[in-house]
RNA sequence: GGAGGGGUAGCGAAGUGGCUAAACGCGGCGGACUGUAAAUCCGCUCCCUCAGGGUUCGGCGGUUCGAAUCCGUCCCCCUCCA
């Protein structure tokens, strides 16, 4: 490293520094975090951009807050010039990897892997140029190898360093199973590394392992080795798990600002401050400012989250409909009040009708049954009233508010 | 190859002939309280047009007036030894 800095003149120096605070902030771990300044001051001198890889799964192209804090550090080395290769593991998710709890994957045929990159591209493109994005598919070199590139491949790693794994140990040591297979997540991943050059790939904490492989085989195969950059996992909305689409705990990219900004409202008070540093763009200094007032009470939480929730609001809208999503979540939510625009519903069913047969038809409930339920749990209201009886008839009325829970709200119109 | 353990509702886990649509916990939903936070409290949580009906306890057959519970058979999972 020492050799590199020396070379640097007093300007390519302040650059360098300059970029390296910028991706350390955020970050959870670096490894090494000198490798990467020295790559770094590389770029600045030779004016070449690093490559920065990201591995996407392809069987879930759920996009939600919890992958932009990665995207949001692929954005920021993207916007100083840097290559970001995002690699769809089309052939790597044929094995699945055992990373958490996986169980058989399902295998994905060649055109539910286009759709779900082309619906990763979309959702992205809200946060990186896709544009300027190096797109790969890792059948394309996955798939050639043979049984002896194969075999060649898993000698160069050892049984015990892969069982230094987390995840591998502690199955070992709860005697749980490993698959042979399971192996060759890591190696394929690490190979992918090996074959696109990557500078430094990207990824949650749960990726460490994973991609300090990709190190490895590098160096194994003669190239430069890469930087592992980890990012925090996101808890989604119940604050302990890691968010996502199938914990139900996620907010998605593309949901509508009212829904966006509730859900944020939602998040547990410990968690503002993280979400502030990871998911929004406010900088470092600013957080620190906001965790401070907080600490000291002069800022109140639920007013904190609400310039959390506007801040993701315009970040994938825009500021004026993060506006209208706060002054309506406090008439809603805070007043009680019915929201300002409700969606309008076309009634044609008879002009009296049983609530239960209401809600079905308007699609808030799935049965009867369920809907029986909730008006007995005095979780359905008509014009602001509570309706008490499952059994009662409505006399449908044009314009009239149906709501159940809290959040669903429908206004009939009367088919004329 | 040998020995043993197990498959119950979204998950975990009771239940070993009728009182069991199946305890309990978690999760989820609704309500109260609030800041749609946390904590707490109450209710709901197999399906269905309701104090009524339908279908469940890995699959299939059988015994029985009656089975998640007994018998047969098949499938799957796990552990240990080799």
């Amino acid at each position: 490293m020492s050799t590199w800095t020396e070379k640097l003149t007093a300007e390519q120096k302040k650059e360098t520094e300059r970029q390296m605070a910028l991706y350390l902030a955020g970050a959870h771990e670096v490894i090494p975090a000198s490798d990467l300044e020295e790559k770094v001051a590389r770029s600045v001198i030779e004016g070449r951009p690093l490559k920065i890889k990201l591995g996407l799964d392809p069987s879930a192209p759920d996009v939600h807050l919890g992958h932009t804090v990665v995207l949001n550090k692929m954005r920021q080395f993207q916007e100083n010039g840097h290559t970001i290769q995002l690699i769809i593991g089309d052939f790597t998710g044929k094995i699945g990897d055992p990373t958490g709890k996986s169980v058989a994957r399902k295998q994905l045929t060649d055109e539910e892997v286009k759709e779900n990159a082309r619906t990763y591209f979309e959702q992205f493109g809200k946060v990186i140029d896709m544009e300027k994005v190096e797109l790969h598919y890792n059948s394309r070199w996955l798939a050639k190898l043979d049984f002896e590139d194969v075999i060649n491949l898993a000698g160069q790693i050892t049984v015990a360093r892969l069982l230094e794994r987390d995840d591998f140990e502690k199955r070992m040591s709860d005697q749980k199973p490993i698959s042979l297979h399971e192996f060759f997540y890591p190696l394929m991943q690490g190979y992918d590394s090996v074959v696109l050059e990557s500078d430094v790939e990207l990824g949650g904490t749960d990726q460490q392992f994973n991609i300090l492989m990709g190190r490895h085989f590098q160096e194994k195969f003669g190239k430069g080795k890469q930087v592992a950059m980890l990012m925090p996992l996101l808890e989604g909305l119940d604050g302990v798990e890691k968010m996502s689409k199938s914990k139900n705990n996620y907010i998605g990219i593309d949901e509508a600002p009212a829904e966006m900004f509730g859900k944020a409202m939602s998040i547990p008070d410990e968690l503002m401050i993280k979400y502030f540093t990871l998911i929004t763009d406010l900088p470092l200094e600013e957080v620190r400012k906001k965790e401070a007032a907080l600490e000291s009470g002069s800022l109140h939480p639920r007013d904190a989250k609400m310039q959390l929730g506007r801040a993701i609001v315009a970040l994938y809208h825009d500021e004026a409909a993060a506006e209208q999503a706060e002054k309506q979540f406090i008439s809603v939510f805070s007043k009680g009040n019915a929201p300002d625009e409700i969606p309008a519903v076309t009634w044609d069913g008879p002009a009296d009708t049983p609530v239960t047969e209401l809600l079905t038809k308007l699609g808030f409930l799935p049965s009867k049954s369920e809907a029986r339920r909730m008006v007995a749990n005095r979780g359905v209201k008509i014009d602001g009233e509570t309706v008490e009886d499952p059994k009662t008839q409505v006399k449908i009325a044009d314009g009239m508010v149906v709501q159940v829970g809290k959040r669903k709200f429908a206004r009939l119109n009367l088919n004329q």
